[in-house]
RNA sequence: GGCGAGUUACCCAAGCGGCCAAAGGGAUCUGACUGUAAAUCAGACUGCUCAGCAUUCGGGGGUUCGAAUCCCUCACUCGCCA
C-alpha cells in the first residue's frame, strides 16, 4: 500500500536561466530540423508571434508522439508566443503518406467525430487566456468550401511537381510496389495551404511538427513564400527512439494514448517508470518542465545511484499528472503500490483494492472460470495455449500466489468483494469481479 | 516480348518425397539474477476438447500410401536479354 504523500506537478514554466525559449528547446533536444537558426532565435527572443502545430484525426485520440508537439507549443506560449492548436478536418480525409503503404480512408463522420476529441485533448493543455492566448482550427474550414478549380488556379500553380516529388515521403512510396495514390500525393498542398491561410489570417509566421513531417513543414514555408513574399519558419523535432532500438510509444505493441479509457492512468505511469536508464533523462528534458538544474541533478542520480530509480519515478508522475493530473497519478502510485508485489493483497480494505484493481484491465466473470480463460478475456495472454504455456513456465499469478496447474478457476481464492487480482510475468495486472 | 531465379511462421532465413508444426538468427513472452532498468543465462513462441488432434510453408488443381518438398496452372517479386 503506497503512503506516498501528495505532492504537484512540477509547473509548467520554461527556465529561466536560458537567454530564450529557443536555446531552451536546443537543450532539450527539441529542435532537430529547423529553417534559419539565427533567424529563429532572433524571432522567438522579440516580440510575440503566431505560431502552429497541426494533428490530423487519424484515430481517436492523440499519442505520445503528439504530446511533444503539444508540450513544444506550451513552452512557446509560456514565452510569450501565440499559439495556433490546428486539427486537419481535411488533412485528416486525406492522410500524409505513410512510407509503407496507402492509408485507408475513414468516413467524414467518424473524422469529424476524431477532430472533437483531438481538440479537447490539445485543449488542456495550452492556455486560452491573456494576451497570448491560444486558439483552435480546423483546416476544413477553409478547404471544405474551395471549389476543385480554385483549388488548382490559386494553390496548384505554386507547386513544381518536380519538388514534390522529390520529398521523400512521395520518393520512397514511389519506389516501393506500394506507389502511391494521386490522393496522397496531394497531401503536400493541403498542409501548404494551412500555413498560407493561417499566415493571412493570423499573421502566423512558424510552424512546428516532428521531422518526419519536414517535406510538409517546407511545403508551407515555400507556399507563403511565393503566394505572399514573406519569409516563415518551420521547426522540426527529432523523432523519439529508445536507446534499444526498439520503438518509443509502444507497450507491448500497443500505443500509449492519452485518453485515460484507451491508455489508464496506471498503466501510463508504468510505461514511464519503466524507461530504460539509458533514455531516462531525454525523456524527462522533453516531457517535463523540469529546470535545467534538476534535470542534471537527476542524470547525476542515474550514474551514482540507478538502484533508486528516482529519474525514472520523477518522470512517471511529472509526465502522468501532467496529463492524467495528480490525483488520478496518486491512484495510479496506490494502485502500484498495493498490486505490485510483495504486500499481502488481502490486507487490503476492500475500497482500496476496488480503486486499484479499477485501474486494471478488467472483467468480470462467475466463480467458476477456468483462470486460463480469464487471462484470455482480460487480454493478458492471446490464446488459451498461451495461457496454458505462462502457467507451465510459472509466469502466472492470482492474488500473488503462483498458480501452478491450468485447471485453477478464479474462484478459488478471492479477495474481500469477490475480487482476483490476475498477474501474468512480473509487470502484466488485471482484475477479475466474481460474480454472485 | 524472350530467358532465368524466387514467394516458408511477426521479420530475416534453412529445408527440397516420410524422422517437418518445419534448422538458425532477430523481435516478443516467461523464469533466474536485479533496481518494476540494462546486460547475461535458461525456457517458450499456429490453434484446440493438449502426452492426442486439427490447420500451416503465395492461390488453385494434380501425382503418391504419404508433399513445404514432384507435376500443371494462376498471381506477385527479382535478375538478364529485347
Amino acid at each position: 500500500m503506497s503512503d506516498s504523500p501528495s505532492r504537484s506537478v512540477t509547473v509548467p514554466q520554461n527556465d529561466p536561466s536560458f537567454d530564450d525559449v529557443w536555446d531552451e528547446l536546443n537543450y532539450r533536444g527539441l529542435v532537430h530540423v529547423s529553417t534559419d537558426a539565427g533567424e529563429l532565435k532572433t524571432l522567438l527572443s522579440g516580440p510575440p508571434i503566431t505560431f502552429y502545430c497541426g494533428f490530423d484525426p487519424t484515430a481517436p485520440s492523440l499519442h505520445l508522439g503528439n504530446l511533444v508537439q503539444i508540450l513544444v507549443m506550451r513552452r512557446l506560449q509560456l514565452a510569450g508566443h501565440k499559439p495556433l492548436g490546428l486539427v486537419g478536418g481535411s488533412t485528416g480525409l486525406i492522410g500524409d503518406p505513410r512510407p509503407t503503404a496507402e492509408r485507408t480512408l475513414n468516413t467524414k463522420e467518424t473524422v469529424a467525430e476524431w477532430v472533437g476529441y483531438l481538440s479537447g485533448q490539445i485543449e488542456r493543455f495550452l492556455s486560452f487566456e491573456g494576451d497570448n492566448a491560444a486558439r483552435m482550427v480546423n483546416n476544413l474550414d477553409w478547404t471544405a468550401p474551395l471549389s476543385a478549380i480554385d483549388f488548382l488556379r490559386d494553390i496548384g500553380k505554386y507547386f513544381r511537381v518536380g519538388t514534390m516529388l522529390k520529398k521523400d515521403a512521395v520518393s520512397a512510396r514511389l519506389n516501393s510496389d506500394a506507389g502511391i495514390s494521386y490522393t496522397e500525393f496531394s497531401y503536400q498542398i493541403l498542409q501548404g495551404m494551412d500555413f498560407l491561410e493561417l499566415y493571412r489570417s493570423y499573421g502566423c509566421v512558424l510552424q512546428t511538427g516532428g521531422s518526419d513531417q519536414w517535406g510538409n513543414l517546407t511545403s508551407g514555408t515555400d507556399l507563403v513564400h511565393r503566394a505572399e513574399h514573406a519569409s516563415v519558419h518551420a521547426i522540426g523535432t527529432p523523432l523519439i527512439t529508445n536507446s534499444d532500438g526498439t520503438k518509443f510509444g509502444k507497450s507491448e505493441g500497443n500505443a500509449i494514448w492519452l485518453d485515460p479509457a484507451l491508455t489508464s492512468p496506471y498503466a501510463f505511469y508504468q510505461f514511464w517508470l519503466n524507461t530504460d536508464d539509458a533514455d531516462v533523462i531525454q525523456r524527462l528534458k522533453i516531457f517535463t518542465f523540469l529546470p535545467r538544474t534538476e534535470l542534471e541533478r537527476l542524470e547525476r542520480e542515474v550514474a551514482e545511484s540507478p538502484f533508486r530509480r528516482e529519474a525514472q519515478r520523477t518522470l512517471a508522475f511529472e509526465v502522468t499528472a501532467l496529463v492524467h493530473g495528480v490525483e488520478a497519478t496518486e491512484a495510479a502510485i496506490a494502485a502500484a503500490g498495493a498490486l505490485f508485489g510483495q504486500g499481502d493483497l488481502a490486507a487490503l480494505d476492500v475500497a482500496t483494492l476496488t480503486a486499484a484493481v479499477g485501474e486494471l484491465p478488467s472483467m468480470t466473470a462467475a466463480a467458476d472460470t477456468p483462470v486460463v480463460e480469464a487471462l484470455v478475456s482480460t487480454g493478458l495472454v492471446s490464446s488459451l495455449s498461451e495461457a496454458r504455456r505462462a502457467i507451465a513456465q510459472g509466469g502466472v499469478y492470482v492474488n500473488n500466489a503462483k498458480v501452478d496447474a491450468d485447471t485453477a478457476l478464479v474462484g478459488d481464492h478471492l479477495l474481500p468483494g469477490g475480487i482476483a487480482v490476475l498477474r501474468r510475468g512480473k509487470k502484466t495486472l488485471a482484475g477479475v469481479t466474481v460474480t454472485k
